[in-house]
DNA sequence: ACCTGAACACCGTTCAAGT
DNA sequence: ACCTGAACACCGTTCAAGT
């Protein structure tokens, strides 16, 4: 027998930085963050583990920083109109969506240092609330405290429920707070 | 030479799990959760890492679970008088000064499922709350409004600088967020 | 009852080698 | 240029054995 090592490698698609990404995402959606591991990984892209170092060459942690910039740069769109408050709700009941579909991230999220990830989506929410007629300094603060809020609100849903208490509406329990700063908001506003 | 393997054994303190979790703590704050592994920690109460499962059957699962409920678990103090605002901001403040001095199990504390340890804390938030005069369901959401915030932006602010931005007063910021939680409350207390 | 030490099945990563 | 495979220095945990 002829030896032709390469067919299988002809047969697969090229590696690439965001096919290792969506891969390492699946796993981390389907089995847990714990069960991420550069070796499974390599199984998944029917590839030696060692290949992926070719494509991220500072390893494990580029791995990582990349999921936390897949799943948490999400820019709020701008109010059509005038009601900025709807265009913030609308933002953050899709934040906290994509984030409850990528739960197995949001540790990630949280806790790397990877600022660049999130000045984007922070960016996006100053916007908003500059236009809305808030000072430069309180549009900034606003931004970081409704992402603060949505992450951290999230971050507490996922963390189960408590034995002891009644079962949480959180849709409910996550609108309440939203509009408690949405309140506060409003009474900074040009345009309350 | 006689052998007494014991001398080492009984001239050191008895394992305990309060000792185990303090020297956890130590190695966390001083080394970062990354560099804490069983045998470490066993090095550091002189003793073979696997002494350490007699105390906790669960391993190292039981010790993560042990570290969070030892920094998070921190309940506010009622007001002395009628300012609920002002307690409020004194838990916040103390809360923040905590978590900020724990830096490395603020990821456990945002992640791991175990509820218990937010409960207290959240049920010592909603009592104010009832007090100053908030229905009940709307004194349990404001409590978990305050919790979410507070572990949502220290998490926020401990991902370190953007480099693009000028240096942000952290300060300033959790306490301008803050506000506008207290706002959205005032709101909705009987005694405004 | 409490601790030890060897062993097992994993990790992330380096490095020389292949094509 | 891109990938492989062996090797290294670690992990958490099981288990039989010691005192």
């Amino acid at each position: 027998m002829v030896r032709q090592p390469s067919v299988a490698a002809q047969n697969r698609p090229p590696l690439t930085r965001e096919r290792i990404i969506e891969a390492a995402l699946h796993i981390v959606d389907g089995q847990g963050l714990g069960r991420l591991t550069m070796r499974r990984l390599g199984d998944a892209l029917q590839v030696e583990a060692m290949a992926i170092y070719h494509h991220m060459p500072r390893g494990k942690e580029e791995l990582l920083d990349g999921l936390v910039s897949h799943v948490a740069v999400f820019p709020a769109r701008p109010p059509a109109g005038e009601d900025w408050r709807r265009a913030l709700r609308e933002w953050a009941t899709a934040y906290r969506a994509r984030l409850t579909a990528h739960s197995g991230v949001l540790p990630l999220v949280v806790t790397r240092r990877n600022p660049a990830a999130l000045s984007d989506t922070a960016a996006s929410l100053r916007e908003i609330l500059r236009r809305a007629g808030l000072p430069e300094g309180a549009a900034a603060d606003g931004a970081h405290a409704l992402l603060g809020y949505v992450i951290g609100q999230t971050a507490l849903e996922l963390r189960g429920p408590s034995p002891g208490e009644p079962p949480t509406d959180w849709d409910a329990r996550f609108t309440a707070g939203l509009e408690l700063i949405l309140t506060g908001l409003s009474s900074r506003a040009r345009r309350p």
